[in-house]
DNA sequence: CCAAACAAGTCAGAGAATCTGACTAAAGTG
DNA sequence: CACTTTAGTCAGATTCTCTGACTTGTTTGG
C-alpha cells in the first residue's frame, strides 16, 4: 500500500482513542453515542454555552442543541441561566456526568500509557508538543 | 481552558486538513460530500473491495456501499469483476476521479508545506514518524 | 470430494445526525 | 434610540449509519 497520508496518520489514533473510551463508558452503564460524546467531552468544567460547543465540536448551532437535548435528557448535563446574559444558557456536567467523565479518564489514561509503552516517554512528550504547535493553525475555535 | 486531551489534539489537524481539501475540491466543480470523501479516499490505485475500504474507513459495508453507490453515480469510481474472486468487485477510481484527486492532493501539499512553515523540516517529520509508529497499535486494518 | 463454515456483497428498513432557512429575544454600538 | 450582532430555537429535509436477514461464491476439515 502507498504511504498513507498525514491525515490518515491522524485519523487513526483519533478514532481508536474516541472508539475505545465510547466503549468504556456505554459498558459502565451511561449509554451515549459517539455523537454526543463528542460534544460532551468539550463541555467545560465550569459550564459552556451553546454556540462555543458547536465551534469546539465543529457542528452547526443546531446540531448541538440536538445533541445536547439528549444529553440532558440522559441526566449527563444540564441547563442553567447563564447570569452574565439572558440570552445564553450554562451547559453543565451533573453527578452523573462526572460519573461518566471519571470512567472516560480512566480509558484515556489507560490509552495513553499504552501508547508512552510503545512510543517511550520523550516520543510522546514529542507528539503532544507538535500537536500542540500545530493547533495554533488548526484550530478554528482559539 | 483546560489542557486538551490527545484525542482532541489529533482531531483539530486532522479536522482542518479534511475540511480544506474536501472544500477545494467542490470548489474546483467536483461536488462530493464529506463522508463520500472519507471512502474515496482510500479506494487504492489498483482498485479496492467493498470490504476494505469499510474496514478502513471504519464503517460498516453497508454504509460503504451507500456512499460509493453515489461515488458512482458522480463518476468517480467504477465497480468492475475481481478476476480473483466472483463474489467480489474492484472499485477504482476513474479519470473524473483522478483529476479530483489531483484537486486533492495540491490543497494537500500546499497544507503540508504550511505545517512545514509553521513547525519546522525536522518537527514535520517527527510528527509524521511518530504516527507512523503509533499506527501500528491504532490501526484496526493492518 | 463434499458438507460445513466463512467471506463478499446486497436488500430492506429504521434510527441517528446533520444541514439550511427562518425566526425570537437579548446585547452591543454609534 | 435605531441598527447590527449574537444566543438560541423551530421546522423540515437530507444524509448517514446501523442491525438483521439474505444470496452467492470460497475455503476447509474430514
Amino acid at each position: 500500500m502507498t504511504d498513507p497520508s498525514l491525515g490518515v496518520l491522524l485519523f487513526l489514533p483519533y478514532r481508536h482513542m474516541e472508539q475505545r473510551i465510547l466503549d468504556a463508558v456505554v459498558a459502565a452503564g451511561y449509554p451515549v453515542t459517539l455523537a454526543q460524546a463528542r460534544v460532551f467531552q468539550r463541555v467545560d468544567a465550569d459550564g459552556s454555552r451553546l454556540t462555543e460547543l458547536a465551534a469546539s465540536a465543529q457542528v452547526t448551532k443546531q446540531t448541538a442543541g440536538f445533541l445536547v437535548d439528549q444529553l440532558e435528557a440522559g441526566g449527563y448535563v444540564e441547563r442553567v441561566p447563564d447570569p452574565s446574559d439572558a440570552r445564553a444558557r450554562l451547559i453543565r456536567i451533573t453527578d452523573r456526568g462526572h460519573q461518566a467523565v471519571a470512567i472516560a479518564r480512566v480509558m484515556q489514561d489507560r490509552i495513553e500509557t499504552e501508547w508512552r509503552e510503545h512510543l517511550g516517554d520523550r516520543e510522546l512528550e514529542r507528539l503532544r508538543s507538535i500537536l500542540l504547535r500545530l493547533r495554533g493553525i488548526t484550530d478554528p475555535w482559539e
